[in-house]
DNA sequence: ACGCTAATGTGGTCAGACCATAGGAGGTGG
DNA sequence: CCACCTCCTATGGTCTGACCACATTAGCGT
């Protein structure tokens, strides 16, 4: 029953050393050579699980000598998510409109805890929302500052588990959202309407008023992807 | 500038091949070796490349000849979040905290778009709820079954991506939900508590009320986390 | 004591070899 | 002509060994 192909012994080794604590975030792992000898296997093998660590965001590796080199567990969970998000979107395991939708349940639970948290801090929030009044902000700077204000959002939640996944679901439509935007007709008046509801919905949430910063936050999202021509026709 | 690394090439390659469709779901991949010249890289290299697209359910590999060999472009994302999310909440990246919320915030979102389909059909989640009956299920069957049901749930919904989170949130803290089912003295009851709810909310869902749907939902989830001993003191 | 240089340890990559497997081609006997 | 068996071929899976690039460190010479 040695079914188990060589580069899964190894990630299943990691993966038991974390759970039992003999890995811990910071720690470095032993060298390739030294862990393909000590499992048993060529050190391809061991590549290729650190490999899919790498992607996953478990590890950061580094070359040369000193405590910076080999392989550090770093568990930044958003590189991992993103890379998957993205490439189950762009073969087709994720439609698009899923993902959009998944967007707005998770958006909603953020702003609805921020709205319910009378110790919420929107103060990053607000600080990007400052930025984006920029006048001569391009349309992918403006973007991008959205997505800022949508992670720091999520960030403040405190929930790094939907953070990861927002980050994630933002960076699988970046693509669209952006060729959207150049779809719109009169942009500075699209722009000057999101940075309106984004103050409006930040009022709400510093507010307490869960249920409008709701409702806010669904008509902010669902309209845009109206206008960038991205929705279907649900809600 | 070639900064970036070979394997990261090949990766890039396939991801704009599926973005502008020269590669679709059900694809076959050229073979290592020819991808390997093709892009003037090392076939350990390409192997890299496709290890991580394998862990995150893009494509399946198969030995030997014929049409079912090689790799093929299959897009089945439960695999690759369960792993994503099993070995960030392995290395401490993804607090169990955050992940049992998060699920209550997806569950919710499924427990109200089901009973807000007039289209809905629970029929698979009623077929599992009917096995959970059965009298002599350890349990470990017994969660198994549930975990299906969550998840016959979650595709009744017919958001690919919260389904696929939702299996991968499961996953990740499959153990610790054992190890908390264990500690559990009255076990029976339990059970039987697990199975009266579980009616409730179908009986709500398919009732078409929205409301009473989301708060038996949630106070299932919670309810059984309190039980188990794997609550912190949130709501 | 200082500064340069060589050695060392590490990941990154490639090339080549071999194995296991699954299907197909082609021969062989009926 | 067909059925069966055998060998060939294509493919992934793995290992080994060899380099390279890079960063630190040890050691040497002044």
């Amino acid at each position: 029953m040695p079914e188990a192909r060589a580069w899964q012994l190894v990630l299943e080794r990691i993966e038991t050393d974390l759970l039992d604590g003999r890995l811990r975030p910071g720690d470095r792992l032993p060298p390739e050579r030294e862990l393909a000898s000590t499992l048993g296997v060529g050190r391809s093998s061991v590549r290729e699980a650190l490999r899919v660590l790498e992607v996953m965001g478990l590890i950061r590796t580094g070359t040369g000598s000193g405590p910076t080199s080999g392989a550090i567990i770093i568990a930044t969970p958003r590189g991992g998510m993103s890379a998957l998000l993205r490439l189950q979107v762009a073969a087709q395991g994720f439609p698009l409109d899923d993902v959009v939708r998944t967007r707005l349940v998770l958006e909603s639970a953020v702003i609805d805890a921020l709205a319910s948290d009378p110790d919420r801090d929107t103060g990053d929030a607000r600080s990007v929302v400052d930025a984006m009044d920029a006048a001569d902000l391009t349309p992918a700077e403006f973007l991008s500052l959205d997505a800022q204000l949508h992670l720091a959002l999520a960030e403040a939640s405190g929930n790094v588990v939907i953070a990861a996944m927002m980050a994630g679901l933002r960076t699988a439509i970046e693509s669209y959202v952006q060729a959207g935007a150049e779809g719109i007709a009169d942009w500075d008046a699209a722009a000057a309407r999101l940075r309106r509801e984004h103050r409006s919905i930040l009022d709400a949430v510093d507010a307490g008023d869960a249920e409008r910063a709701r409702t806010l936050i669904h008509d902010h999202i669902t309209g845009y992807y109206a206008q960038a021509g991205l929705a279907r026709s649900h809600d």
